[in-house]
DNA sequence: GATGACCTGTGA
DNA sequence: TCACAGGTCATC
């Protein structure tokens, strides 16, 4: 589920109400789910006692710093992550089907000393804890993308447009849902070559990405854009019916008619 | 770069 | 039973 506008509502939360608190566990039962040479053994070495000073974030990634200067804890929420704290919902609005407190799926997290708990729940297991993470992995964060930032991203880039706008380490933080949408509102063909993309219609993209980023994240998430999700579906803005391929290895809806 | 793999749940 | 899911990674 999580594109940029949902990792910012979760680091939010965390932001709000996890910070400054004393750690007294660490839940991480999952080897699977730490990456890069991370343990269970090290994630308590390096967080009990310790406590959580920042919840920042890049791109989709969530980065939370401790009191401990060499400590920094790196949460990604995958395909199907969401953060709890305090055994609530973060600042997601999306409902799901079975919201059961299904423990087995809180695949890492810390209890704090006052009893209260952090905890990311991952059904699917494809989101990600590590240590340390290497935040030069990715491009400049889409929530504040200048377009220059877009023109240097797209420059001398052969490849769809599509997958150069999902391509973490040019630009951080847009999924698939929130490309379509911004290409739709564009009106750029999402299977377009990259260089054939001119100044003007760069421009364009820039402010689709900004409008599509500020008026989605208004509306609650990357699943509330005015481009309906569904084959043959009509476009809104000429009625045509949606049409549905693959792209960069997506299931991509466009319009034919008004994205060129 | 495109492709498939990773893992598990949901709904048709 | 099958297709599909809002992400990332390795591999050709």
């Amino acid at each position: 589920m999580p594109e940029i506008l949902e990792v910012e509502a979760a680091r939010r939360v965390l932001e709000e109400r996890a910070l400054n608190r004393e750690i007294a566990k660490v839940h991480a039962p999952d080897t699977w789910f730490m990456k890069r040479g991370t343990t269970a053994p090290a994630l308590r070495h390096a967080l009990v006692g310790n406590a959580f000073t920042a919840a920042r974030r890049r791109g989709k990634q969530i980065i939370l710093d401790t009191e401990n200067p060499d400590v920094r804890v790196g949460v990604h929420l995958g395909m199907s992550g969401r953060v709890l704290v305090d055994d609530e919902e973060a600042g997601d609005p999306l409902v799901y089907a079975s919201n059961l407190r299904m423990v087995k799926w809180h695949r890492f997290g810390v209890h704090f000393a006052d009893g209260g708990d952090f905890m990311l729940r991952d059904p699917r297991r494809l989101g990600a804890v590590e240590l340390d993470p290497d935040e030069r992995r990715l491009g400049p964060d889409a929530m504040t993308l200048t377009f220059a930032q877009l023109d240097h991203a797209l420059a001398k880039r052969i490849a769809p447009i599509k997958a150069v706008l999902m391509d973490q380490h040019r630009i951080a933080g847009l999924g698939n849902l929130l490309v379509d949408e911004s290409l739709w509102r564009a009106g750029i063909a999402p299977g377009r070559l990259t260089f054939t993309i001119d100044p003007a219609e760069r421009k364009v993209l820039h402010k689709a990405i900004r409008t599509t980023l500020r008026t989605l994240d208004r509306r609650g998430g990357s699943h509330t854009g005015d481009m309906p999700r569904g084959l043959d579906a009509p476009c809104p803005r000429d009625g045509a019916p949606l049409r549905r391929d693959k792209v960069a290895g997506r299931t991509t809806y466009w319009c034919a008619v008004h994205q060129h």
